[in-house]
DNA sequence: GTGTTATCATCGGG
DNA sequence: CCCCGATGATAACA
């Protein structure tokens, strides 16, 4: 990361709210989670005021671990939970210059003021973490199930051995094969059933390692009595032996699949679907079995059963190290390093034995399950948490430091992703949209282009890893604009494909689905869905409806049903709230379902379709539209409308915490300026036919060139100032160079938070670039501002980063003004903007250290640069009521006290970046 | 049997 | 509505 010193100007904070141990000793908090403070400021150089370039954390270099936070009270979690990134800072945050190379633009030191728009990796919430209680109910819960209904399947399964014609089937397809080597004479089924052929030894220590392990798989038992029951008794080498079977077993399974086709059997898979059920594990086991045979390294098969990484590949190494319970220690480093392994193997992964590979992804992807269990295992200090049959990827335990760390990582690497994308996209449709201008051509498809040069240019994430469960790094509650970002952080494979499944062995099972309501899904607020199959020529035109037949999704969902493995559910949410002006859907990560059952019905058009019936799994947060949805009455509704009618979109107040009241203020949209404040008019253009149109608007060439914002409303990118059309200018109020001045765009709300007093967040959700609020006050001059020592916690120091020099050199280049003057000017009057007395919304956003938000200068009402509107926007997609934060931008141990000494405030965001401290 | 290429299907998006 | 689209699975082919 370049960054000049004199990017890091930062405008340090002047004097000094309470220490925390003033708040422990009756001091007032306030909504900003500062605290009031009467002392008087002595020392000039020093503000407490937040300031406006919001270098977003990752330029400051973290802290450590101030000590007084040894000191907080215990309640305080947020903070004294928080690790110290050793790796935070600068250096955690690599791709600025990738960002470069990957724009192909012309790059100018500005552009680190362009990445102001890239938050840092941290940005936003962080994963909700269960607590405790939440978590032993959910892992109870978990393990009950487990049990539960892998004895089941286990007993069902051997029972099924010994009656079920199935069982004889696999048995008499082992015989053919035997019958064609030749060297044994057939035999019944229950003959082979009964005769304990294999060594003891051998025998017992399968099983042992089965019941040891206590893992309930059922393909390992099945392994087992498959392996028991056909593998000693011909004699014949197991790789010689293993082909023949799988072409039987291939055979077979044709056979099977035609008659799943034969509608008459469609709802009797139901009735029957013990012996579906039965042939499908049968079958796993069978390839279980070949695969281990194939694998040279695995002599010791039934070690896999108690220490599942001792099988000889890249994959499983990684996986190794990233199971501290089983590799003795791994580090967080070493976590990382296992992901470059898992990429390298994953190149590998097109070598000629593809075979081979394919049975090994099938390893890891069973060997995921261990990891997982590893997870439990690891987070919950019983080894008897060993013994789950589901594949479930828990959420992040935070409490474990190691894994915590490594949730945080792969966390901040999605997050990066997808602000990248969203930066990337912004701007090629920027780019297009300029192009498109009145030639009626058609936009193309930024969201591929970008894909692709992210594709080209740096790695996806979670790519290769064909994860069942959930995936590192991605929330329940996570949006997404495009569908290709579900494929960018490993989401959702397929571009247009609703089901995404993988490849085991012979079987495929379900990976993901994205509910968006293409087909007739039902689609309620409960955690029940039910999920059309894919197929039948519903989505062709032209075409003949068919019924629908069980293949690809539809086979793999169905086998999902049996194998009862966790399906990740994406819904796309088409934005009927009319509120954001984005594109027609949102995509929401739901969260792991479960297919519980699926049937065969009479579609729409007459013909059959697959329905799937998949139930959440419980334990999930909660989707935050659900709860909006659910509850028409908020919750804890305290004020109506804390703006009083003086904002177009109602603000109500919420406290579900205590009795407090939002405090008392007078609600303003706008900026209030004082007298001696006299605003030079702004120029306005003369654009009639639009201002994107004209390459003469006046106000686009001060932007230098471009409108800074889409035809969505949403920012470009972060400039040091962004001149909007105003009051003067004759272009329409549907110019696309208006955006912040029309006022709040979405359903905001002011709530109690847990720890920093009241915060903002939305009932919508909001697309990165959005615009969301001003912060609004009274102006006051520098000066002016020390003098209102009470209530400092209110005060935004207007950006004086244009005395930047590195800043302006570029900049002179864009914008046409004399820069001897500016800068003379700036330093020397500073402006605040206090939102005491008087304020909006926008006062009560809350400082994190890995904000969702960023602060942009906005002129369009007039041209003192001076004092330009301080503009919020979204850094990022929020999804609905996440708590809205922008960075206060104070500087460590900058803020003093009124007898010149160092204050600290402890900084109670919460997030992994969090350095501790506010200043 | 294996590696490469063509084709198909698909709950997007302008 | 039309068309372009990426991707993976499958079919066809060398």
């Amino acid at each position: 990361m370049v960054v000049s010193d004199d990017m890091l100007h930062i405008k340090t904070s002047k004097l000094a709210s309470g220490t925390h141990s003033e708040k422990c000793s009756g001091r007032v908090s306030t909504e900003n989670g500062h605290f009031a403070s009467t002392s008087k400021y002595k020392h000039a150089k020093v503000y407490a005021i937040r300031d406006f370039p919001p270098d977003c954390g990752w330029l400051d270099e973290p802290i450590d671990r101030p000590s007084e936070q040894k000191d907080l009270p215990q309640e305080n979690v947020a903070t004294s939970e928080i690790e110290v990134f050793p790796q935070g800072g600068v250096k955690s945050y690599p791709d600025q210059s990738s960002r470069r190379r990957i724009l192909g633009r012309k790059c100018y030191t500005q552009e680190e003021v362009t990445v102001v728009r890239d938050f840092p990796p941290f940005c936003g919430r962080n994963a909700p973490p269960l607590n405790e209680e939440e978590r032993m109910k959910w892992l109870a819960s978990l393990k009950n199930k487990g049990i539960k209904l892998v004895t089941a399947v286990n007993e069902e399964k051997l029972s099924e051995k010994t009656r079920c014609t199935d069982g004889k089937q696999v048995i008499e397809a082992v015989q053919d094969v035997i019958a064609l080597e030749g060297r044994a004479p057939r035999l019944s089924a229950e003959e082979i059933q009964s005769k304990p052929e294999e060594p003891p030894s051998e025998k017992m220590r399968k099983q042992g390692a089965c019941e040891a392990s206590s893992r309930n798989d059922v393909k390992e038992c099945m392994y087992n009595i498959i392996g028991n029951s056909t593998k000693s008794p011909c004699g014949a080498s197991p790789k010689e032996f293993h082909s023949k079977l799988k072409k039987v077993i291939e055979k077979r399974d044709g056979n099977i699949r035609v008659s799943e086709e034969n509608p008459i059997c469609n709802i009797a898979l139901k009735a029957e679907d013990k012996d579906f059920e039965t042939n499908l594990s049968d079958s796993s086991a069978f390839e279980n079995q070949l695969l281990e045979e194939e694998d040279e390294s695995q002599e010791v098969l039934s070690d896999r059963s108690i220490v599942p990484g001792l099988i000889a590949s890249p994959w499983l190494h990684a996986k190794i190290t990233c199971n501290p319970g089983l590799a003795g220690g791994s580090s967080k480093r070493k976590r990382m390093n296992s992901f470059a392994l898992l990429s390298r193997a994953n190149t590998k992964n097109n070598s000629p034995t593809k075979q081979a590979h394919q049975g090994l992804s099938q390893v890891v992807i069973w060997n995921k399950k261990d990891s997982l269990q590893q997870d439990v295992l690891y987070t919950n200090d019983s080894s008897t948490q060993r013994s789950y049959g589901n594949n479930v990827s828990l959420p992040p335990c935070r409490t474990s430091t190691g894994r915590a760390s490594d949730a945080m990582t792969s966390r901040n690497k999605v997050r990066e992703i997808l602000r990248l994308f969203q930066d990337i996209c912004q701007k090629l449709l920027h780019e297009e949209e300029s192009k498109i201008n009145g030639e009626g051509k058609t936009l193309k498809r930024v969201d591929f282009l970008a894909a692709k040069i992210l594709k080209e240019k740096m790695e996806y994430v979670n790519t290769g890893k064909q994860i069942i469960g959930s995936v590192p790094g991605v929330e329940v509650g996570d949006e997404f604009q495009y569908f290709v970002e579900l494929n960018i952080v490993g989401l959702h494979r397929p571009s247009q494909v609703g089901i995404d499944y993988i490849k085991r062995g012979e079987r495929t099972i379900a990976t993901s689905i994205i509910a968006s309501g293409a087909y007739e899904d039902e689609l309620d607020n409960s955690d029940i869905l039910t999920y059309m199959g894919q197929g039948g020529n519903v989505m062709q035109k032209g075409k003949q409806p068919e019924d629908q037949r069980l293949e690809r999704g539809n086979l793999a969902l169905a086998n999902s049903r049996f194998v009862k493995n966790p399906v990740r559910v994406i819904r796309g949410e088409t934005r009927s709230s009319g509120l954001s002006e984005g594109r027609g859907k949102t995509y929401v990560y739901d969260g792991l379902y479960v297919v519980e059952e699926f049937k065969q019905e009479p579609g729409p058009h007459g013909k059959l379709v697959y329905k799937f019936k998949l139930v959440r799994i419980p334990g999930q947060p909660e989707i935050a539209w659900k709860v909006v949805r659910k509850s028409k009455v908020r919750e804890g509704l305290c004020v109506q409308d804390i703006s009083q009618g003086k904002e177009i979109i109602p603000i109500c107040a919420i406290n579900t915490r205590d009795s407090e009241r939002p405090p008392l203020f007078l609600y303003v949209p706008h900026m209030i300026y004082p007298d001696w404040c006299r605003r030079t008019p702004s120029k306005g253009c003369d654009c009639i036919n639009g201002c994107s149109q004209s390459v003469k608007c006046s106000c686009v060439m001060r932007n230098g060139g471009q409108i800074p914002y889409n035809h969505n409303g949403a920012i470009v990118e972060t400039k040091p100032l962004v001149y909007e059309c105003g009051p003067t200018c004759k272009c329409p109020a549907s110019c696309y160079n208006r955006v912040s001045q029309h006022g709040i765009k979405f359903q905001f709300e002011i709530f109690k938070t847990k720890s920093t007093g009241w915060g903002v967040r939305s009932l919508n959700s909001i697309p990165s670039g959005s615009f969301i609020c001003e912060y609004a006050g009274e102006l006051l001059e520098d000066r002016e501002a020390e003098k209102r020592t009470g209530k400092d916690e209110y005060l935004f120091d207007i950006g004086n980063k244009y005395s930047d020099s590195s800043l302006w050199d570029d900049l002179s280049t864009l914008i046409h003004d004399s820069r001897s003057s500016f800068r003379q000017v700036v330093p020397e009057y500073g402006f605040t903007i206090d939102a005491a007395r008087f304020g909006n919304m926008g006062r009560f956003i809350n400082h994190s250290c890995s904000p969702n938000l960023y602060a942009q200068n906005v002129l369009y009402d007039h041209d003192d640069k001076r004092i330009p509107h301080i503009m919020l926007f979204a850094a990022e997609n929020i999804p609905p009521l996440q708590e809205l934060t922008y960075h206060y931008n104070y500087m460590i141990d900058q803020v003093h006290d009124e007898s010149g000494d160092i204050r600290k405030k402890v900084c109670c965001c919460g997030s992994s970046k969090c350095t501790g401290r506010l200043y």
